[in-house]
DNA sequence: CGGCCCATTGAGGTACTTCAACCAGAGTGG
DNA sequence: CCACTCTGGTTGAAGTACCTCAATGGGCCG
């Protein structure tokens, strides 16, 4: 049995003080609207590796990511399975509109959600234009998110895969970090080899080749298995295939 | 030097009688927001193969496709491209809140499109609930196909593509022509070879070649090079290695 | 007719997968 | 304490699905 989550206090019902509170569904909401959301909020928890919800499942809530990370994935009958996103702090979970779920969802680290439940939310979404403008916000940016991925799944070769996968966990590092300008030099992964490989649409032999001929080459530098160091960013950026000095959508 | 397009009455501005009326980014709209609509829109039209607008550049509209089919592509330096959206009649086109397009766009047949200005859309989306609602509507939508898409760049066969494609062709135009139960049996691609390879991440040789091994076992009957027919839609879907009886996505 | 475009087909190469062995660390139980 | 097992990861050898290169064909247009 793992320990228990120490990072948030499920009682701390104050959105005021919430990591996530100026880029989550909630980041427009002026004080009223925040106690409105208040009411309607519970916190629920996962343990790394523990299923959220299953395709197909009833889901009676939407919610917030804030702390830990969780996966969307979609299985074949026949067992290949392809992730479909990518649920880090702040973004946001469930459709509204749908009662049940549309893929399944993992927790791959300690995941805490802050949940609404979907009728009063959905209520939300019609009367305050502030939660409904950033909704659309951040579907956008998802979506943008989606076809940055299919390039890399349809186009892309495995080492490049791999490198764009780096260099898009060490971005949203930063960003989190609020380290705007230097891009993050060491990391921790937050996804084990075969989630990298359901990811990328590679097996997870390949997966590891690739990390180890990264390695090699030098563009990065691992401490243990999960902990990566980049010594030169812009190496790694080369080695992604992708236009260098191109609008870069952060 | 093609023909002039025919099809729709440039100078009808009235949204009534729209063939996407009920479809598009204004399905929701009263009939005074209609006439709002129809003071900030005008008709724009674009020949096959022509360019709407190269990713990067200035795009000061946002659209609907009335007919014709179009794509969003990215293009990596080396010259490999992946097509990331394929627009047909209803869907939206151009992104609120960014002035500049993120992918390229190309008329793959005549299109036209119903193009509203974009700061004073921007406004009509904060001012009308319906416009927006719609809006976020369609775009998750989107990315509920964009993550379909994912599996089948990841994880399916060049065969399992070739049927995943032609499927999802077939549904779309049995739902254009309010053909909801049966569905269509005889379809035009509105795809290149090319524009197939783009779309599944694959070479034109190997989707010809697929194409052709569809047709060998009785899958597909072609006439021509475009038209296909589909003598039997479950069979097809028994090639794209989908979950047959599952919750289907329409 | 010749030229062009799109599509098909073949032959050979290669990047990734598959199958299998092996390794390191952590937990378990005698 | 050591043997054990389990999980996540690495590495090797062989197989294969798809790509690359190249030739061919059919429809269209000047």
């Amino acid at each position: 049995m793992p320990a228990l989550l120490p990072e948030i206090d499920l009682d701390a019902r104050d959105c005021q003080s919430c990591p996530i509170r100026h880029r989550a569904v909630c980041a427009r909401c002026e004080a009223d609207e925040l106690e409105h959301l208040e009411q309607i909020k519970y916190y629920r928890t996962y343990e790394a590796g523990q299923p959220v919800v299953w395709a197909g499942d009833k889901l009676d809530f939407v919610a917030s990511v804030v702390s830990g990370v969780a996966t969307l994935s979609q299985t074949m009958e026949d067992g290949r399975t392809q992730m479909v996103g990518l649920l880090l702090p702040s973004d946001f979970l469930g459709r509204p509109g749908r009662s049940t779920a549309s893929y399944d969802v993992t927790a791959v680290s300690n995941v805490t959600l802050c949940c609404f439940r979907r009728k009063p939310f959905e209520e939300m979404i019609r009367s305050t234009p502030h939660v409904a403008q950033r909704l659309l916000e951040m579907t956008l940016d998802e979506l943008d998110a989606a076809r940055e991925w299919m390039l890399v799944l349809g186009r892309k070769t495995a080492r490049e895969k791999i490198a764009s996968l780096l260099a898009i966990i060490a971005r949203r590092e930063a960003l989190l970090n609020l380290d705007p300008g230097r891009s993050v030099t060491r990391m921790e992964l937050p996804l084990t080899r075969e989630s990298m490989a359901d990811y990328l649409g590679l097996t997870i032999e390949t997966v590891s080749r690739q990390i180890s001929a990264l390695r090699r080459d030098g563009v990065i530098v691992l401490e243990g298995k999960r902990t990566v160091q980049i010594p030169d960013f812009d190496r790694l950026l080369n080695e992604t295939g992708d236009d260098m000095d191109g609008g870069v959508l952060i």
